[in-house]
DNA sequence: ATAAACAAGTTTATAATATAAACCAAATTT
DNA sequence: AAATTTGGTTTATATTATAAACTTGTTTAT
């Protein structure tokens, strides 16, 4: 009846960030800091811990001289969003 | 973009058990702990926590001579559950 | 040229949470 | 009457999220 969700999207800043990441081809960490409103140290832990789980990619290069970190969704990252959301659902609408 | 989460009903169990009781009248601890494979300890917590935030009621009495607790959603509740269910959509379809 | 401020993060520490384990009282069963 | 079950609560532990402090390097101002 109620399914068991995946505790590592479970999380608002990283469900936050995979929902990005899912809609895009690829997002830097600027880029994510902005659009979720978190401090740089929350993003950065939890950016390690979806690239710990296989949902993310993270190319660390320069955007001229500055450091660049772009984070990019895997299969395995899209996949566990589709079945977070489905197992939501059942959450969602739990009329007996 | 991302607004936030509640934290209250954030969590896998304390979600669970707002779901059920948004679809029923009410619904005792024997019946929640059930539906919802938790332990009794984690239930009790979780229930004190919702009560606590006015999201339910607790009703204790006795059937027969057994004890029983029986939950009952707030008007509270319903509209924290509303308002979270909308929430959450804006962090699952979120296509920039 | 040097100091001050800023950018882009990382590491470490703290606070909050979820969960499980242990416990309790009363009722029921053997 | 001893053992087990029911219906929980309390306390302890493990995990998590978050914030604070720090690092490295860059740009801007003096």
């Amino acid at each position: 009846m109620f399914p068991k969700l995946d505790p590592l999207l479970h999380s608002e800043l990283r469900l936050a960030v995979i929902s990005i990441l899912a809609g895009v081809d690829e997002a830097d960490f600027t880029y994510l800091k902005k659009q979720t409103g978190a401090t740089s140290g929350n993003l950065s832990v939890q950016i390690d811990k979806l690239t710990a789980a296989g949902y993310i990619t993270v190319e660390k290069g320069f955007k001229g001289k500055m450091p660049r970190t772009t984070c990019k969704i895997t299969p395995a990252g899209q996949e566990a969003f589709k079945d977070y959301v489905d197992a939501l659902k059942q959450y969602l609408n739990a009329k007996p």
